[in-house]
DNA sequence: ACCTGAACACCGTTCAAGT
DNA sequence: ACCTGAACACCGTTCAAGT
C-alpha cells in the first residue's frame, strides 16, 4: 500500500521525524511564508524599505497583520530572508559576468559594471542587503552562507588573476578582494544615495573609470 | 542710549528686520533650537538613529514633546541639521590631514586614512550622513553646501598633486576625486556595517591598502 | 514668539482564543 | 499547525489653546 511503513522499527532516531507528504489540513492560505517573502520584497521595491509595514504586506495577503509570526519570528528576520534573497541575485549576476566575459581581465571589468548594475537596478534590495537594517554579525547563518557566498565569486576571480598573471602575486587576494568589493561598493552606495548626479558622475563612467585606475593606478608622471 | 537707533530712516530695507539685541522675552527655555541639535547627536550616538524619537528629545531637555516644531520643520529636518554639523567635522578632520602631512602624498594618504577613521569613530554621524535617511537631492542648502565644501577638500588635493606631478595629469581631477570618495566610503561603510571583523581585515589596514594600490595599481606582471 | 496638551493616524508585537 | 482579534506600548505630527 502506497506510503504505509515497514512493520519492524529498524532504529529510526525520533528526532527528525520525516514529513513524506505535506499536510493537507493547511488552514487559509497554504504557501504564505513563500507569499510574505515575494510581497515583502515587492513592497520594498515600490515603496522602499521604509514603506514596508507587516499590516499592508498582510492586508494585501488577505490574511492578519499577526500571521506572518508563524513563519519569521519578527520583522528583521522577513528583512533578512529579502537580503538573503538579494545576495543570491548578485552572486548570479557577478558569476555570469565574470564567466561570459571570459575569465580575464575583460570579465573581472564586466564583473565591477555588474556589480553597481545590480546595486543601482535593485537599490531596494542593496539597501535591505547594506542598508544597516540588519544586525551584526548576521543572527541569519543562511543570510551569512549567501553573502559569503557572493564574496567568494570576488575572490576566486582575483586568485585566478593571480594565476594567469593579471593580477599582483604578491598580495594577499583576500585583501585585494577587500578593496575592489569597498571600491565597487563606495559608488554603489554614492549612486543610490543620489550622490552621483552631476554631469559625467553617473555610476556607469565612475564605474568604467574605476575599471581603469584600479589597473594602473593614479600615479603621475614625476613619481616612478 | 544703547541700542537706539539712529533717527534718520536711511533708506533701510524693510526685507531683514536686524536684530540688534536677542530678545529679553524668551519664554521658557532659551536656545532651545542648540539644545535640541546637541540632544539628538547625543542620543544618535548613543543609541543610534532609530533610537532617536523627538518624545524622549523633548522629555530629556524639560521641553514638550512639540516644541522642537517651533525650530524644526520636522524630524527630518533634525537629522538634515546633524549631519551638516557631520560634514564640517569630516571637512576639519579631512584639512588637518592634508596639511599637517604636507600637502603631498603623506597628506593624501593621511587624508584617506583620516576619512575612514572619522566614520568609525563616528559611526552615527556618518550614518545619518549617508544612511540614505534624508531626501536626495536634499532640500537644506546648508547642507549640500557643507557637503560639497568636504568634498571639495578632495578635489583640491587631488589638483594639487596633479600641479606637482604625484598624480596623473590627464585625468579629470573631478572623476579621480570620485573614485577616492567611492573607496574611502565603501571601505568605511563596510566596516560600519560590521563587514571587516575578519582577521586582518580591519579599516585600518585595508586603508593602508588601498592607499598603497590606488597608487600604482593592481596589474601583475605578465601585463605592461 | 514660544510652548503646551490633547488628539489623530499610524506602527510592531503579544497573547488568549478560535478552527 | 495555523490564523484571528483585541490589546499594549509605542511612534511623528497637527492644532487649538495658553503665556
Amino acid at each position: 500500500m502506497p506510503g504505509s511503513m515497514g512493520v519492524m522499527a529498524v532504529s529510526r532516531t525520533p528526532r527528525t521525524p520525516r514529513r513524506l507528504r505535506r499536510p493537507p489540513d493547511r488552514y487559509h492560505h497554504g504557501d504564505l511564508r513563500r507569499a510574505l517573502l515575494e510581497e515583502a520584497a515587492r513592497t520594498i521595491q515600490h515603496e522602499g524599505v521604509d514603506g514596508l509595514t507587516l499590516r499592508a504586506v498582510g492586508e494585501r495577503l488577505g490574511v492578519s497583520r499577526t500571521a506572518l509570526y508563524r513563519h519569521f519570528t519578527d520583522k528583521s528576520a522577513l528583512l533578512s530572508a529579502v537580503a538573503r534573497q538579494g545576495f543570491g541575485m548578485l552572486r548570479l549576476a557577478l558569476t555570469d559576468a565574470w564567466e561570459k566575459g571570459g575569465r580575464g581581465r575583460p570579465g573581472f571589468d564586466a564583473m565591477g559594471l555588474a556589480y553597481v548594475r545590480f546595486a543601482v537596478g535593485n537599490p531596494a534590495y542593496y539597501r535591505v542587503m547594506f542598508g544597516g537594517f540588519l544586525a551584526r554579525p548576521a543572527p541569519d547563518p543562511d543570510l551569512s552562507q549567501e553573502a559569503a557566498a557572493a564574496f567568494q565569486v570576488l575572490v576566486d576571480a582575483i586568485v585566478a588573476q593571480q594565476k594567469a598573471g593579471l593580477v599582483r602575486e604578491d598580495d594577499d587576494p583576500l585583501q585585494l578582494a577587500r578593496l575592489i568589493w569597498a571600491m565597487v561598493h563606495g559608488i554603489a552606495m554614492l549612486a543610490i544615495d543620489g550622490h552621483l548626479q552631476h554631469e559625467g558622475a553617473d555610476a556607469e563612467s565612475l564605474s568604467a573609470f574605476a575599471n581603469v585606475r584600479i589597473r594602473t593606478g593614479i600615479t603621475g608622471s614625476e613619481v616612478i
